[in-house]
DNA sequence: AACAATACTTCGTGATACGATGTATAGTGT
DNA sequence: ACACTATACATCGTATCACGAAGTATTGTT
């Protein structure tokens, strides 16, 4: 996929793997494979930046011997996901410009 | 809006925008007004991308004592717009994942 | 005479995705 | 026993990119 477009939507993906249950890293990549494949050293940034911009907060768990990182989503967070949803439809009607048949 | 969600779709813009007919930097910016705003230095950016990469050809043109530079789509633009609307099926399928409503 | 609008250019910067590489443990195959 | 894969997180360097700031030059307006 267009790594551009990928940009505005990695972030909200990240909140939206975790919204519905805690869960960590690994785990979020593999969840979001089906949607948009990312690296884990694009996660990491990513829930690093989320964190320090209060979206999310983070739980070390120490599970089978390996450590563990739970992210939990923030009204912070919610909000943002919020944010994007109200955003979409200015994104359908720019949409909607590129797309259009210019009948001449 | 987000200045990420935007990154993907400058350049589609620019592209969508000299489709319909030859036009120049400055009407560009204000005919993607209504949709999105960019700044002089952003567009002159993106156009100049376009045309390394063979999206457009430019056309210098003097209008009026002032210099104007027409852009015309290529082939390879015209085939950059529907890649785009192909990709999008995809976008609205992640759009899906992000806005749903978890029924916990 | 001053200012806004038109039109394009260049420079520097900050944000960001990602490949490469590293650490460490558990499980599987041969 | 040894190799490999999967799990799990961390760090570094780099390339791409949007954009503000500032500049050049002309035309139109106040």
């Amino acid at each position: 996929m267009d790594a551009q477009l990928k940009r505005g939507l990695l972030d909200v993906c990240v909140l939206a793997a975790i919204k519905k249950e805690d869960t960590y890293g690994y785990q979020i990549i593999k969840d979001l494979k089906p949607y948009l494949e990312m690296s884990e050293s694009t996660l990491y940034t990513i829930v690093k930046r989320l964190e320090n911009s209060g979206m999310l907060t983070v739980r070390n768990i120490e599970y089978d011997g390996r450590l563990r990182k739970y992210y939990h989503i923030t009204a912070e967070g919610l909000r943002r996901l919020e944010t994007f949803r109200d955003e979409w439809d200015k994104i359908m009607i720019i949409y909607q410009f590129i797309a259009r048949e210019d009948k001449k």
